[in-house]
Formats: structure tokens, sequence, C-alpha cells
DNA sequence: TTTGATGCAAAATATTTGCAGGATA
DNA sequence: TATCCTGCAAATATTTTGCATCAAA
């Protein structure tokens, strides 16, 4: 456990939100200001691989780490890319379905709601127009 | 309406796998040879917008693409990448439970599961090893 | 003919990796 | 001290884009 990836850890742990790899680099930087970006993908990589972490694999083109191992749904926002928790069951006896509906040995599933952040709806009201705007923002990862 | 158009639109429903954009490519080269990626790409995303085809974008780092554009669910191989439907009726009532446990404004949800394809059990019960040979292989986009 | 699409190649984006030097247990 | 990790930079993988030419409606 070297000082980076405690750092890594630590920050990931006090966010809410589901930070990039990027966001997370930009972060740990303010402590750490020569960690490169490479070593906070290798640890996030080995983070989640000790299940100390979990490594989200939503829509759009990035991933994104979850400081919360437990079992969880997920919101993306379709306008900014921001990811919130969606405090719900995870609806039970899905898998069981696909079992009988497949050849495929079903081992779990992923899902991921998607809609507009509260942020996003604020700015659909005020201004009933493109995208541009809000895409070029924060990409939803300050911290909590 | 182009020729490329026509023919990419064509390979892709004429499968039952759900191919990425360099396997189509692949596909769509025996017809066209001088087609370039950048073409299938550009219409890939044209053909989505029409609502012509199906953009994917479940696990693993490649978006495929499906000719099928009717709401069903997906299975995805963790070993191989393959990707297959599922005969079963997509759960209801997931975006009502969302929406009341989150401030997002729910438009709609992904659900991908995931587990080994026939292929990769039996790969797997021959040789109980890594998935290694495995991985290399034609990541599940054989024509149907 | 006009408009939009193509092929090519380079750019952009996200992630991974080789290597020499450095920090950790 | 031995080992694993780091920083750096280059490589990889996937997708997008600029541009001159070409084809479709």
């Amino acid at each position: 456990m070297t000082r980076q990836r405690r750092v890594i850890l630590e920050e990931l742990r006090k966010l809410r939100s589901h930070p990039t790899a990027d966001e997370l680099y930009e972060l740990v930087r303010e402590q750490l200001p020569r960690i490169s970006l490479g070593t906070v993908y290798r640890n996030l990589e080995i983070l989640s691989q000790c299940g100390l972490i979990q490594k989200l694999e939503l829509g759009g083109p990035q991933r994104r780490f979850d400081g919360n191992v437990a079992e969880h749904c997920h919101v993306r926002c379709t306008r900014c890319g921001r990811v919130a928790d969606v405090a719900m069951a995870p609806p039970a006896g899905l898998d069981e379905s696909a079992r009988a509906a497949s050849d495929y040995e079903i081992v779990g599933h992923r899902l991921e709601f998607v809609g507009l952040c509260p942020q996003c709806q604020a700015a659909g009201i005020r201004s009933s127009n493109d995208a541009a705007e809000v895409e070029g923002g924060s990409s939803g990862s300050e911290a909590g």
C-alpha cells in the first residue's frame, strides 16, 4: 500500500460522485502533484480487483469508479454525464428470468438508469436549448 | 441512401449477432472492398439516429450494433465478448421505481446480463484454465 | 446541378505498457 | 535489501474529423 494508492482510495471514498480516472487524477494531484495518470489507472485497477472499490462500466466513453462496493443502482445524466446512486433495492429475480430465456450461463447483470440530473433539468427549463453549454462542464464529479 | 449505407444496413440485418463497427467493416468490405472504416462509423451513427438500427453501449471497450430495433435484453459473455439476445420480456415498472428513488428525471434504463456463452462454457469445462485462449478469438460476430 | 457522402489520413479520446529509477515493507 | 511501484512517455485501441473528390437525388 503505497502513499499514492492510499490517497487514491481515500479521495474516492470521500466522494459521493463517481469520477472518471482523469477526474480523480486531478483531485489526487492536489495532494501528490507529481503523481502520473498511469499510476492512477494502475491503482484503480488493483483496488477494484481487491474489491476495495467498484469499477463502473456505464454508457458513455469513460469508465467511472465508485468507493462504495455495496450493490446498488446508478443513474447517468444523458446531458452532462454525471452519475448518481439510486436508492432503490436492486430488482430481484432478474437473473433467474434471464437464465430461463438464454443458453448463456448468467452470472449477473448491469442495470443503469438514464435521465436528466437536477442541474440539467434546471438548465433545460431556463433555456430549452441545446446541451452545448452544459456538455463542456464539470462532468459531474465535484467533491461531495 | 448510398450504396455503402444500404449494404451496411443489409449486412447488419442479416446478423443475429451484434457486431462492433470494425467487425461489420470487415464484412461489408467483401462487397465494397474500397469502403473506409470512417464511412462505416458515419453510417452507423446516421442509421441509429434514424431509428433503423440500434447502437448498443454495453460493457467492454467497444460499441456494438443491432439490426433489431425492438426493445429487448442482451447478454454479454465475460470471456469472449460475444453478445446475444435474451428472449424475455423487459422487466416492467423499473423506471417507476427509480423515479421514486431519485431526483433525476428518469427517461429509461439499460439492462445487460453478463455470463458465459455456450462456447466458453464448453471451453471452460475442457480446460478449467484462464481465458487467454478464447479472448483472442472472433469476439462473437460470426454471421448467423 | 446541388447537396451531401465517400475515401483517406490525421486527430482526438481513453487506456495500457516498457523501462529506468525510487519507495516500501 | 529485494520487490514492487512510480513517473514518464510512447503505444494501443476506438472513434471522430478535415478535406478534396465523387455520387445520388
